[in-house]
RNA sequence: GGGAGCAUAGCUCAGCUGGUUCAGAGCAUCUGCCUUACAAGCAGAGGGUCGGGGGUUCGAAUCCCUCUACUCCCACCA
């Protein structure tokens, strides 16, 4: 038949994907063979492919189709996820275009649509998979809200929460007071916002309420002068060694007052290396039982060989002598102040805050430990401006010294951080929010007033109170609704939490003792780090769309958590007592769990093995072999995953993690749809043919690596086809003789590419089980590209109009073969169709379970000889580019020594003969290939004076390598040190370098005479 | 601010426990070719102080220190 010049991808990849389906090649069972399984990151399902699913999933169909070829039992189970954010969200949008809002809806209501939006949209991203020539088990086809999954996660849900590893706690979230709901951190968009610092007096309980303009000063110089002190003793300590000591103790003396108990190898270690340049003397402290931690006089002895190599003095007080001396240094700063800043009569801090209505919220003011401007304040208690509660000053570290005033108020309820203060000083929270945003009793004033009225009305009452020193412009980032665009409010909320530091352990050390690989091992580093500190998981969601937290509470108080609500009804009933409890008077927690509760479970559910642990399915595919994600969800999923894996099946869920890199633009930015510079895929499988965009996104993808995504490697894949393409209408077009003998140049070629092939069929195995896909991909695309079709080919390919012998021709097809199951995972579908030309087939016969080639006998020797030959032949070429000499016009070629390949280097030079020399031939250029010589007569061609010049240029340039070679050699300390073989190869190096010279010499001695 | 990673040709990256795989590959660039499979091609060529500085060593892209630049993750600043 007759092949078009220009491969059409389109007709053919529609062709095969349909026959593959047809004839079940995808379709998975259990039986004897090994499994090899893979489990698809779920898309969202009401998703569009873009091209991060590309690249992902293009991998895994790489590593499915050569396990398949390799004889596993290959099960690629894709599906979906039910996203719950993200599909809400869009629900809620596509509602809102309708006019329809969801607080309008009861909850079935809404899910109504949601459920008829997913059935609208859902799974078109598994259709555009097809298109990629993703080879999954479409019968396996999942969805994280099926029957199966579902129940699979609420028995999750009751286990764990029977195992006490579930519970209710109280978390702050992020509160939309205009949808009344709360937020997930990604719905919340941070915008720069011109806002105001408001800088704000509390006074010490001693104090009159308000103070007076007398009462204050005192205090003021406190907070400022010992600063200030610092700084001055700072300067002086560069020219008088008495202050410096002093300085080092003023600082020391920060760290001491706070952290004394616990740090102390910290302070040492902090002021060496703040201070240690302006000191001349170094005190280290000792106290009993330092150092009888070995550890710790370990680090002293080298801390104390370090100072005294840098010229320091080093000079040690016990326990005591540090604290008499702290104390003198202490008395010199506070000496001005007549010893009485601590929180004396008239005495106030000055606190900056960008929310003074949160003020009456307020339950501590933090200050950091370091502070000397504070210090004297830690444990001291100040008055909350208006309301008058005496609240404690508390230290920690948290407290950012340069920002404002150095102090912080503490407000629980309504900010994260402080929050977080709270719990670990057990402060009060005061929330002083409705719902709506409005003030409620507890704030005391303003009740019932909008938050941002009471801003501004807070000001003024503050101001004519006293209680406001200044106010300044600033900056800042504050939080948006995503949705309604209103202020975000933290807000405290009962949540549920998975306790995770148990569960983790077996997860983290399945990672650190590669029981689970990742590649590329860079991310172990990360996952530990993650594991280690990992802290609980907050897992219920303020959403509709998703799991409902099978949780029912009883209307006398108390919940059960159960699997269904036949279940709970049982239990409340036992639990309350009361027989005729009924459902109606339960009422089910209104939360959702987080999607990633659902999708941890993905490697077992998809199999059932929750459900039905004994199933033969999840006992043949389980543990999957490889998975194949994005990065960035390495710890929301996959750490996720290990972890359920080890706790509901007892073993990993995967052995290999192959994590991806982003797509990016060629400027390097994400692709995002904002941006807009995100190709559409299927545009581009359009444009490309899908092996061509396969090949695009696997060219220059290392494990790990970003990718920086540019039409033109497509444009690379497909040009690859199209060689593929016309190397085979090549081979097929030749006119087949059996009875003509091999010439011996095609004997020789076929064992040179056979023994070629071997050599990257080994190669290519190496790369593949190191995951190194885009190298195998690319050895492949140069063993067909160079090897094959510029080398082989040519050296086999008979004359115009002649007939290929049968041997060759044989050998030829059935390297074809062999490529085209060497690049069938990475571009399936021209693979196929080729194969399928190659010979007749049986009906039901395909690439796709071919056996992969296996790697036989190398011959390096063989292998190095032809690159010999190469070398030859490209230098001819070089010459004849070099002369302008046609193609056409035949040359002749003499050689000062044994020519290995005549026949070839003939054919593949246009050479009218081969002779033998001795000498140099008269007007010939000549050239070296390693150490032979060689020589092509051009009688008239030859500019005598440019070769005398090449020829002495290449003499210097072998001169000098010599000469290197030779220092070496005559290094006697090399000689001495160097192993054998180093030593070996330098004297050969010595030994082709002088018989270079000797024949450049000796022909520009001709040259020249 | 905490943690991690990276830096090699114009671009994207290889380069293992220091020494012939030592400075590489693909793309891009340049030059010559419509040579009877392929111009989506063929043949050839150029291009790098291996981020800067210091050290260890007979020998450093490779090991150590330091500086600089960038990237990512986490927490986000009253």
């Amino acid at each position: 038949m007759e092949l078009p010049s220009k491969y059409d991808p389109k007709a053919t990849e529609d062709k095969w994907y349909a026959w593959w389906m047809q004839n079940k090649m995808f379709e998975s069972k259990p039986d004897s063979r090994e499994p090899y399984t893979v489990v698809i990151p779920p898309p969202n399902v009401t998703g569009v492919l873009h091209m991060g699913h590309m690249l992902n999933n293009t991998i895994q169909d790489v590593l499915v189709r050569r396990a398949r070829m390799m004889g596993k039992n290959a099960c690629w189970v894709p599906g979906t996820d039910h996203a719950s954010i993200a599909t809400e969200a869009k629900v809620v949008a596509k509602l809102a275009s309708e006019g329809i809002h969801k607080t309008d809806l009861t909850r079935e209501q809404f899910l109504e649509h949601a459920w008829e939006w997913t059935h609208k949209h859902g799974g078109i991203i598994l259709e555009q998979l097809k298109k990629l020539g993703a080879s999954c088990d479409w019968n396996r086809t999942c969805f994280t809200m099926d029957e199966n999954l579902s129940k699979s996660v609420f028995k999750v849900f009751v286990d764990l929460y029977n195992k006490n590893r579930i519970y209710r706690g109280v978390r702050m979230v992020n509160w939309d007071p205009k949808a009344q709901t709360a937020l997930s951190d990604e719905e919340v968009i941070y915008k720069e916002v011109q806002s105001k610092l408001y800088y704000l007096k509390y006074y010490s309980p001693l104090t009159p309420k308000g103070g007076t303009e007398e009462s204050r000063p005192r205090f003021q110089t406190a907070r400022n002068s010992s600063y200030q002190l610092l700084k001055e003793l700072a300067n002086k300590a560069k020219t008088n060694p008495t202050d410096a000591e002093n300085l080092l103790w003023i600082h020391l003396s920060g760290k001491k007052l706070q952290n004394y108990k616990f740090r102390r190898q910290h302070i040492i270690d902090e002021f060496i290396v703040d201070f240690v340049c302006l000191a001349k003397k170094v005190v280290i402290e000792v106290d009993g039982g330092y150092h009888n931690d070995p550890e710790v006089k370990k680090a002293d002895e080298l801390r104390t060989a370090i100072l005294g190599g840098l010229g320091y003095e080093v000079v040690r007080f016990t326990n005591d002598e540090v604290f008499t001396r702290l104390d003198r240094v202490l008395e010199k700063i506070t000496g001005t102040l007549d010893n009485a800043p601590l929180g004396g009569w008239g005495a106030y801090i000055v606190v900056a805050t960008t929310r003074p209505e949160t003020i009456l919220g307020d339950t501590a003011v933090c200050v950091n430990p370091n502070d000397p401007r504070y210090m004297h304040l830690h444990g001291q208690h100040v008055i909350v401006p208006l309301i008058g509660r005496s609240v404690p000053v508390i230290p920690d570290e948290y407290v950012d010294m340069e920002f404002g005033t150095g102090a912080l108020k503490i407000t629980p309820a309504h900010d994260v951080n402080d929050y977080i203060l709270g719990e670990k000083y057990h402060l009060e929270s005061i929330d002083i929010f409705n719902d709506d945003g409005t003030l409620n009793e507890r704030a005391q004033l303003y009740v019932g007033q909008d938050r941002f009225d009471v801003r501004q009305q807070i000001e003024i009452d503050l101001r004519e109170a006293g209680l406001l020193e200044k106010t300044e412009d600033y900056t800042n980032k504050v939080g948006f609704s995503e949705r309604t665009d209103a202020v975000i409010e933290p807000k405290l909320s009962m949540q549920w939490f998975v306790s995770m530091e148990d569960l983790s352990k077996p997860a983290l050390r399945a990672v650190m003792d590669d029981v689970i690989e990742l590649y590329p091992p860079k991310f172990k580093n990360t996952y530990r780090h993650w594991m280690e500190n990992i802290k609980a998981w907050c897992i219920s969601r303020q959403l509709w769309w998703g799991h409902r937290i099978p949780a029912w509470y009883m209307p006398q108080g108390g919940f059960v958590v159960a699997e269904n609500e036949e279940e709970a009804l049982k239990m409340a009933r036992e639990r309350s007592g009361n027989p005729n409890l009924a459902l109606a008077d339960l009422r089910q927690d209104e939360d959702c769990l987080d999607t990633w509760f659902s999708s941890w479970l993905w490697p077992v559910s998809v199999f059932d093995g929750i459900n039905r642990p004994d199933n033969p399915d999840i006992r043949y595919y389980y543990p999957t072999n490889d998975l194949v994600t994005a990065p960035e969800i390495l710890f929301f999923w996959v750490a996720r995953m290990i972890i359920a894996g080890y706790e509901y099946m007892g073993d990993k869920p995967f052995r290999n993690v192959y994590l991806t890199g982003i797509v990016r633009d060629k400027l390097g930015r994400k692709m995002s749809k904002q941006l807009g510079n995100s190709p559409d895929p299927l545009l581009l499988i359009d444009h490309y043919g899908a092996d061509g965009v396969r090949l695009g996104m696997l060219l220059t993808s290392p494990a790990g690596n970003d990718l920086p995504f540019d039409e033109q490697l497509c444009e690379q894949g497909r040009n690859f086809n199209n060689k593929i393409w016309n190397a085979f209408r090549l081979v097929k077009g030749w006119q087949v003789d059996g009875q003509k003998a091999q010439p011996a140049a095609s004997a020789q070629a076929v064992e040179w590419f056979d023994a070629l092939l071997n050599r990257a069929i080994a190669e290519i195995d190496d790369q593949m089980g190191k995951y190194r896909l885009s190298e195998a991909l690319m050895t492949t695309y140069k063993l067909f590209w160079d090897e094959f079709s510029a080398w082989y080919l040519e050296m086999i390919k008979p004359g115009y109009q002649q007939p290929v012998d049968g041997v060759t021709h044989r050998a030829t097809l059935d390297f074809f073969e062999k490529l085209l199951m060497l690049l069938h995972p990475f571009m399936p579908f021209i693979t196929e169709e080729l194969w399928h030309h190659i010979k007749e087939r049986g009906e039901h016969e395909s690439i796709m379970v071919a056996a992969w080639p296996v790697a036989g006998a190398q011959n390096p020797e063989l292998i190095d000889a032809f690159e010999q030959l190469k070398e030859t032949v490209a230098a001819v070429r070089s010459i004849r580019q070099d002369k302008n000499i046609p193609n056409k016009e035949a040359l002749q070629l003499m050689v000062n020594g044994a020519v290995t390949y005549p026949e070839l280097l003939s054919g593949l030079c246009n050479l009218s003969a081969i002779t033998s020399v001795t000498s140099q031939p008269e007007g010939a250029v000549q050239f070296m290939v390693r150490t032979t010589e060689y020589f092509v007569p051009l009688a008239g061609k030859i500019n005598v004076d440019e070769e005398i010049r090449k020829l002495e240029a290449e003499l210097k340039h072998q001169e000098g390598f010599l000469a290197s070679v030779m220092k070496k050699l005559g290094n006697e300390r090399f000689m001495n040190s160097a192993p054998a073989q180093v030593v070996e190869t330098e004297r050969k190096k010595q030994a082709d370098a002088e018989s270079r010279i000797q024949a450049i010499s000796q022909q520009l001695a001709n040259l020249k005479g």
